[in-house]
DNA sequence: ATCGCTCATGTTAGCGGTAACAAAATTGAG
DNA sequence: CTCAATTTTGTTACCGCTAACATGAGCGAT
């Protein structure tokens, strides 16, 4: 391993990289230039005459170099990275969001990092704490309600973030959601025009999904406006996962506690299509003997049959425009709008 | 903003991050220390004795230190850091690899960038290409067919690289899946095994998903050995998505090229679920006018009525054994399996 | 007390880039 | 052709951390 300057110290060469040596001293050498013009040529190839930029590139493709970002973060204090924290990402909704994330971010050099909390505030925190040691320059996060140290970390990184999937008026900096608690009552004013009157609220509602409380939150609300002196129905489990058979053992669990039910409100799609599926085996017939709403307008609401009553959320979107609004502040653009509500669609369907 | 040296230059000082100018010196100046001890203190808490490591710990928290890890990264040429490369977010099936790989690694302090090929190799190529600037310390990658260059950056990156979702008797360097082509030839076995004759395949193809044409490739070479000298059936879109409504509209192809059809072997549970739905609603009965096979094991297909009769893929597992290698070879332990066959199931249920 | 050993901590020199400044080369107006 | 303005390239000093080595403190055996 010969190289042009032995060190005159008896200390051992620190390790580098298992293989790929190649700095840009290599491709700078290379080209016969010095490295700030390598530097250059990679970050603004305007800046470096047109023959310079064909002696680099060629040399980059020779020696196949590749940038260590990590040194360029460091030097320049940008990362091009954004954190990403979601609760889960094997939940699909989610999971177009990021989507839509990546999508905005990827073409303008910005990796995302991503991570899960599985609806635990601590894990957030946590997790929270260790992505701001990689620097992003800037937080994507699913949900509105963190710790207070959470916070706090945010608001000191310095960075743009963007909560998302509801709304506050006090946003850490931006916001980009729509309100869980005006889509539950569009949602039971909606059963209330029908004719329905002994709604119950079903569903999934982990300690740290502030969602679901908002939506349960909501419903009480709307309830009570339109169903005054009536007890309001609720039945929730905590513990399990967001799958159909939760919303069949969901619907058998509101039949047995509260037989008078004649709809269901889920918090979910999911859960409101293992309902419906689980109806059509019993014999039950939606909507005539009880009516039933999903939440999240999923690829399954249009083609079950009844054909699911539900909120349409535009979850790629929200992750798109979360992107561009990062993507505005990081490159210094103004951005005057804080608080986005993208608002949501109640779709009518057979179910209702 | 004093400091304790002041430059005696002239130049003026590189800017500093927007606020968290907390250094580890300063937190080293705080807790009376130099700055190695801090980063052993962090690095390995049991090589600092326990009074020095309370009073760094209170310095911490004091200073509301927040270590810069590409610093790290750059000075111990480690960056805790995988890249994931999946050709899209919001399949959910891939959501759970992701998953699970990111479960096993978050606790063990690595941090997952995660990027999308939309099944385009080109766009997987560049994927790659900018993620390994990142130096990461391990890939994860779904599939196993790539670009050339693809394959040779990833072998020059010197980390240890997973497949998966496939299997090849060369991968790069490591590979966990399942093949695809023998859980065809399983669904097509199972079929003529039932009485089953006129078998037509249907799915989306895109050009750069090689998972699809290896199923493609089981069916008709499971075809031709089980009906010898009947023409096989293919019918195959290539743009659409991979949403319930494609799997309607194949349904309603292959009725109108194949009319004798009395069996559709599906590329996926949510092509299969569509189909089963329209067929519901057009009166056609499943399985006894025609049978209908999925491929995943979604939620749904236990629930459809008919329930769908699928190939399971331990998608989470593929991820979190996926990481488990990774782990093993980052942390410089023996891997002997470069190999990895997790297998599938076939789930006979009502739809055949 | 002396020696050798272990454990804890400090010192030094980078890791591979880029910001800031400086210098050289080129251009254009008069 | 001259000189200032502009463009292109080079030089220097870090960014914040850690590997490698150096040093010192503590301790038991002799």
């Amino acid at each position: 391993m010969p190289r042009e300057s032995v060190p005159t110290k008896t200390r051992a060469p620190r390790r580098r990289s298992a293989t790929s040596a190649v700095t840009m001293a290599d491709v700078a050498a290379a080209a016969g230039v010095s490295t700030q013009t390598v530097s250059r040529a990679l970050r603004d190839p305007a800046s470096v005459s047109g023959e310079t930029l064909q002696r680099i590139e060629e040399a980059v493709r020779n020696t196949h170099y590749v940038q260590n970002f990590a040194a360029s973060h460091l030097a320049s204090n940008r990362s091009m990275t954004v954190a990403a924290i979601i609760p889960a990402i094997s939940t699909s909704i989610f999971a177009e969001t990021i989507q839509g994330l990546s999508d905005v971010l990827l073409p303008e050099g910005y990796q995302v990092f991503l991570g899960h909390t599985d609806y635990v505030a601590a894990r957030e925190e946590a997790l929270i704490r260790s992505l701001s040691g990689r620097r992003p320059d800037g937080f994507f996060i699913i949900g509105t309600q963190h710790t207070r140290d959470a916070t706090h970390i945010l608001k000191r990184a310095g960075v743009p973030v963007v909560e998302s999937w509801g709304l506050t008026s006090r946003p850490i900096d931006l916001v980009v959601g729509f309100s869980n608690h005006a889509a539950m009552k569009t949602v039971v004013n909606h059963l209330a025009d029908r004719g329905y009157h002994r709604l119950t609220f079903a569903g999934v509602m982990k300690p740290g999904d502030d969602r679901a409380k908002e939506r349960r939150k909501g419903f009480l609300d709307a309830h009570g406006e339109r169903f005054p002196g009536v007890e309001p129905q609720v039945v929730t489990v905590a513990s399990n996962s967001m799958i159909m058979a939760t919303g069949a053992e969901l619907l058998d669990l509101v039949r047995a506690t509260y037989p008078e039910t004649d709809a269901i409100v889920f918090t979910s799609d999911v859960l409101a299509s293992g309902a419906v599926l689980r109806c059509n085996d019993l014999g039950v017939r939606v909507p005539a003997d009880l009516a039933i709403t999903g939440f999240g307008n999923y690829d399954i609401a249009g083609h079950l049959r009844p054909s699911l009553t539900t909120v349409a959320i535009a979850s790629r979107r929200i992750g798109m425009l979360s992107a561009e609004l990062l993507l505005a502040r990081m490159q210094n653009k103004p951005v005057t709008e804080r608080v986005i509500d993208i608002g949501f669609e109640l779709l009518v369907r057979d179910s209702s």
